[in-house]
DNA sequence: TAACATAGTTACCATACAGTAACTTCGACA
DNA sequence: TGTCGAAGTTACTGTATGGTAACTATGTTA
């Protein structure tokens, strides 16, 4: 029986049936099955480290034995991989949406910012920014270091859009969104949901917190 | 023979003797190699986690065996510990002299931060901040866990001076701080010394940058 | 130079863990 | 109800690794 980390089952028999037809819905199982795999494996990875959590952890976690994560999961490094996979389509989400938005420079960026905290406080997976990136090998390990590098990249360009624009300060964009997304990627260090703030409360003050340091009119961004 | 991660050398006989009296010196020598094996042990943890980096890893980085660490460490778990501690030392050293600066509260926070981060990009050991602390266990985990509390809670007093005294806009002095120190934190992900900036540079600007996000008069703080 | 403590070595043990093999249980459908 | 594939289990293997035992080499001091 297969159930999910915090408290939500994920049962053999414990999920809604779709409708009431008896038609296959082994496949939506198996999909709300992995999503339960996914956010476990991630706040365990994120918690003890990729090499500091067991197979045997996760499985336990949720009620399985370790054999049978392999039903679902190739092997280990598939899996940090898939997760970092996962955390990545957010956050390049994130700053798609942040770069679509009509304003100037600095209210983009701030926009892409709000939304990357937004989606790590959302989910553990979105968590796995942060892990150790040397656990991971080979071609893989170089596939997400490039969709990171593209990542910044993009941030970068907000920034040097904003410089280009007015609407941001001089200063050097690299080192800016060192800043940013450091402060950023922090979040889930730090961040439990349940706690005062809530996920938007969060990534709301920072954004603006952290805008204000760059924009070149702060008065823009009162924090509170 | 023990030598040191990069190049430095510190064989047996590599290391000047002091003075040319013959005194025992090997105190000395035993402190030297001591630092050596700290700063390859938190490069190692920090490049491959905790659970990541065998003994053997460093014991090899030293040109040593295994065995031969024993002399220097009790056991991993202490290695680490130790490092925790060093880390915040150099931490504490920081927000101190930040403390102890005769200016009003926002400029007492810049230069907490500054010393804070290029204590970071000083050393692979004032680097273990964001290692996992789920690595650690037990009291020694409560110590730190302590220690690193307290050590926010200064920063967040500095932050409340500023407030008290005007010179840092009201804000949530808890999300500032993590803010602030997360985007530091993050350096020692990124930073490598000997590249295009020095850790005085990055610790200046970044220092400027995340200051300009909380002062009342952001002009006091431009980036370029 | 003899003796001793320090630094280091090789060989080894016990355990933890990623991954596999072979078997069982369950649910969907004819 | 009988069959088949999917889901899951127990039992196991090989390797990596933290840590120890016993031994060797070396520099310092009496």
């Amino acid at each position: 029986m297969i159930s999910a980390c915090k408290e939500r089952r994920v049962a053999r028999m414990a999920i809604p049936r779709q409708g009431s037809a008896a038609f296959p819905n082994r496949a939506a199982q198996r999909e709300l099955k992995l999503e339960a795999l996914y956010e476990c494996a991630a706040s365990a990875f994120t918690e003890k480290g990729f090499h500091g959590t067991s197979l045997d952890d996760i499985a336990a976690a949720l009620g399985i034995s370790k054999p049978a994560l392999y039903r679902y999961v190739p092997n280990k490094q598939a899996l940090l991989y898939r997760l970092h996979c996962l955390s990545l389509d957010a956050a390049e989400a994130a700053v798609t949406e942040g770069e679509a938005s009509p304003a100037d420079g600095i209210e983009r960026l701030r926009v892409a910012l709000h939304l990357y905290i937004r989606s790590l406080t959302a989910s553990s997976s979105a968590c796995l920014v942060l892990m150790e990136e040397g656990a991971m090998t080979g071609a893989e390990n170089e596939a997400i270091l490039a969709r990171r590098r593209a990542f910044e990249g993009r941030f970068r360009k907000l920034v040097g859009d904003g410089v280009a624009d007015g609407s941001i300060v001089p200063c050097d964009p690299k080192l800016a969104v060192f800043s940013v997304l450091g402060a950023g990627n922090w979040v889930s260090r730090w961040f439990r949901s349940g706690g005062a703030c809530s996920g938007d409360d969060v990534a709301r003050a920072m954004s603006r917190q952290l805008a204000r340091g760059l924009a070149s009119d702060p008065s823009r961004y009162p924090l509170e």
